[in-house]
DNA sequence: GGATACATGTAATGAGTTACATGATTCC
DNA sequence: GGAATCATGTAACTCATTACATGTATCC
């Protein structure tokens, strides 16, 4: 229901929209926040306009039609934001790959972390001017709050990847040429604590 | 593949386990970076014995199968990690929740966030916990980078909460019991450039 | 003996991706 | 007229959740 609630809060916030300029919000300025594919999006505009959350509004050239939020939309998402638990699972690959990091040779780590670390120094630049842009005095703050927050994790996503190559030791150490392991590398088997 | 990888991650640094040990991983250490129900990870295990990059090592008393892996599954942990280019696709709900406060009224715009605070307080208290465990003398660090993400991105969004709730204004104002949007409402119709 | 944790599986459903498929308008 | 972009849809597949189903060992 966390893609329905994104339609509904955009239709909200923007006014009514076509499919395909919602499907661009998520490609563009919802990225850091949310996603999903057109081939996700129509079907389930679809499904909430049988619901009655949504209307046509007006069907344009190319066989555009353009939603617009009802009341009982309205409604929907105030509930889902005020009623419904917030799914805070967690599955975050670049944090696995950290997680990983340890089963390498130290040189690989720190190339694989670097990469994040450019990765994440550009978003975060990126979502830097997008806050910027929302501050100004006419957008009304829609998306400033999330791009706050976007520019606040990946700040610290890069952060964190500065660390890392430093904890994994950014310099070649004297004894070229044989990597070894970061930290450890097969260790600790016969763990049975049951049997 | 990314559970694919997570599992062989875990066999690499911990050691041979079993199916319901790995599970409990998924909901215990690895939950701030990946999660993954028994559901998920016995029938994933099967296709991975199958393609011969683990083993069963040992069948125990409850039908248990410990599981090792195999010079097939280190490479193909490698590879994943140093040829597959990473997913960076985000869908955080949390994130979405923010993107959407706007939408709402100015109090249970406040009330929401605050919940949120209260969570990732608690989210980085444990996560601190559990990095300075893990930086201990003995566990050779496994888990001490993501740990250490962990406790940065939570810090990084416990303080957007505080910046959200003090950015929406936490004091009753005067204009009691009329609460009105936080920021805009129905807003900004008619912005057709196409037709 | 009963509760709890250990231990493994399958089935139905929902969410999300990739690929296929089609056509209209606009810009040059 | 050709390319790019607008615009919508469907089908096959993979990934993930919820619910169903079963049985064993251990602790009290």
């Amino acid at each position: 229901m966390a893609l329905r609630a994104a339609l509904l809060g955009l239709l909200v916030a923007r006014g009514p929209a076509s499919g395909y300029a919602l499907t661009k919000s998520f490609s563009e300025s919802l990225s850091h926040v949310w996603s999903a594919r057109h081939s996700q999006v129509y079907p389930e505009l679809a499904r909430m306009a049988a619901a009655g959350l949504i209307d046509v509004e007006e069907e344009g050239p190319r066989g555009r039609k353009r939603y617009a939020v009802t009341e009982a939309g309205r409604e929907e998402l105030r509930r889902w934001l005020t009623e419904e638990e917030p799914n805070r699972t967690v599955r975050n690959e670049v944090a696995l790959r950290a997680f990983l990091i340890p089963t390498l040779p130290r040189r690989t780590a720190v190339d694989l972390v670097r990469t994040e670390l450019d990765f994440y120094s550009k978003r975060r630049q990126e979502l830097t001017q997008l806050r910027d842009a929302l501050a100004g005095p006419d957008e009304q703050g829609f998306g400033y709050y999330a791009a706050e927050l976007g520019v606040r994790v990946s700040s610290a996503m890069k952060e964190w990847a500065d660390w890392a190559v430093e904890q994994l030791g950014t310099e070649d150490p004297p004894d070229d040429e044989d990597p070894g392991p970061a930290a450890l590398a097969r260790s600790t088997d016969g763990e049975g604590r049951d049997s």
